[in-house]
DNA sequence: TATGAATGAGGCTTCATTCAT
DNA sequence: GATGAATGAAGCCTCATTCAT
């Protein structure tokens, strides 16, 4: 009985675990092709013969082509957050900040997809955009608040801060597009610009910790 | 003899001119569409009904749809650069950055469909984007470069002003974006916006001014 | 042992009574939604879902789509048989045929989604339609000609009658779409096409009982 | 001058010609189309590979696929109505209305596709259907209002004209789709459905020439 | 040069049916 | 028998571009 049950069982799960593969080979194939290529070029049609499936299968797991294109940037903008904040040490705030810079750009080394996705979801994705949006700068601000309590950043108020945040992720997104990208794959950025940025935000955004000054 | 010669002229003037004028025509109205609906949605078919020409007509002034496409940005660019010039003080480097932040945005309140042509450029017409780029980045490292030599800024070499500048371009981008997009029209950023803005730039880029301590 | 045939008895009786059941569903399924939404929009996932059975159960119990769509209007349209029966009284021929007349209409009240089914079943099911117009119109000519021998009806031919019966179903259907259908469910038609279709029929094929006269 | 004007004329002319002649090579394909397998199978591909011209050819003449369907029933009703006013003499208004409806039949043999167009189009080309309804039903409510008035009918409302005109319509119909159709190509209906027909009006609708008395 | 109809490839989506579980 | 994912053909429509007038 047990060994019936358990059979069922195992059916039941190979029947969803085969369904969620099917829809994770789109998924992935979708990332593929809109890392390559872009949002513009990535048709259903490429996109299911990248996963290897029928078309028809696309409808089978998502309602339509948008709803796949705007789980894109979210879903692995949390990849993307975790990734970088696995890298972050305990340090001064400032210090933390660059990690996270230099973390983002090691990140777009590992999944090189992920640049294209980024910069073009603002535009073909603008739902799955906005998702992203919200995740990451709700949890930036909230990095920045803790360095203010901590005395790390005077002089900001909260909504300074968003803008603050806002500025970042558009250095972020402006510097990979321009330093990151070559005909193949994706580089790292070269070290004047993590310098610049090094030095535009410990001098312009955090206090200069005790002893340190110009 | 010479009424005919004058009206040859004429004749031919007018041609001239029509040419000209039509071609405008097409521009103006690719301008207003791009700017209203974006470049995806500005098919030839529709610049051509607003500029009240037949489809035809335009590929006797434009290669084809890419090319005009490709110079819009970098045309109404170079507007941007002049207006942001005519607003530009003598002061302190740091408050002419300033000046400069806030007559950008003042530009795309007069120059509304800028906004839309500017961050859809680098997506839907690469080259003209890539021109504009080039326009703006080396009058701006030229304009940090003074800057430097008149004692304004230390510390930060040739290369990493191209990243700055860069971190510049991508905060106006992103801060626009977010800030002055509204259902109808493009308005001005909020106030916190530009302290936020100054700041960052007057602590982390610059040096202060005598006296000015924080 | 008994024990034993019982619960397989009662197993086999459960299955067969489910697996009709299941069929039952999936017909009350498809003519609600036929008669809701028509034909064309009854496909195969939304007859389903509305059944709460799985697509392919679907093809356990018919052949095709179509096979059950071919059953819709003759298994209702006997339905509104018996009850436009036991609504006829006894009589002179002509006003039994306004009550027939009228029971119809008092049927596509209580079975709205009759209505569209008929309609549309010349289109979308002509085998049903078929079938059913057979049902129909054999019985129809029966009732002729029994008026006929009862000497309320004279001057027509048996082929005379089928005609007669069409025009008579054709009056019904025409009528029935012209005026009972409104935004939501159906109605009863306006007494003026009761009159009107009365004037019509007991002049036009019934001979007046004696004392009528116009 | 007068010569250019002229060939400039009839330049232009030919232009219009060859759009006019174009999007009539369109209509009738769709109403060969329609006619022999119905509106569901007129598909646009179908429609224009008839026509001998490319699919986006259709576009250029109509805006969508439902535009020319809904256009097929008037501008042949309109035909129709021509064809048999010019069938009908000046008799008694009963014998005129035998003759409309032998001249709707000689209609239907003559162009066969109306046939199909007429009993499809109230499920696939509403908007054209009530077009063509209105068309109709407000003239013949028109001519029997003239007979009332020249004392052929008496005892109709103006309402219960209305039913009436469906009814007669109902019962074109219905006999139209039962006589006529067969195997291939429409054919005259039998006697017998003259005479039914004629007996059910002229006895249920006019009043009986002077003289003629049952 | 201006016109605008013609082209045909390509995009998204629906759907009846099959079949392994 | 029940399930529901997979299939792929077919439908409608858009659009950049060409070309005869």
């Amino acid at each position: 009985m047990k060994q019936l049950q358990a059979t069922a069982k195992v059916t039941k799960l190979n029947r969803l675990e085969r369904n969620a593969w099917t829809k994770r080979k789109i998924f992935d194939a979708a990332t593929r092709i809109v890392g390559k290529y872009g949002y513009a070029e990535a048709s259903v049609a490429r996109i299911t013969e990248e996963a290897g499936v029928a078309q028809g299968t696309f409808y089978n797991h998502f309602e339509n082509r948008q709803e796949l294109l705007d789980q894109l940037l979210p879903t692995i903008g949390l990849d993307m957050v975790n990734f970088i904040r696995a890298r972050t040490g305990t340090g001064h705030a400032a210090r933390q900040e660059i990690e996270r810079f230099g973390a983002f750009f090691d990140f777009i080394c590992e999944v090189p997809e992920f640049l294209r996705i980024l910069n073009e979801a603002e535009l073909f994705a603008p739902a799955g955009y906005q998702k992203h949006l919200d995740n990451i700068s709700t949890a930036y601000v909230r990095i920045l608040r803790r360095a203010r309590q901590a005395g790390a950043i005077s002089d900001f108020s909260d909504d300074e801060f968003e803008a603050i945040v806002h500025v970042l992720m558009g250095a972020r997104g402006y510097l990979s597009r321009h330093y990151s990208y070559s005909d193949k794959g994706v580089t790292a950025v070269p070290d004047h610009v993590v310098s610049a940025y090094r030095k535009l935000i410990t001098r312009g955004l955090f206090k200069p910790p005790l002893g340190d000054r110009r």
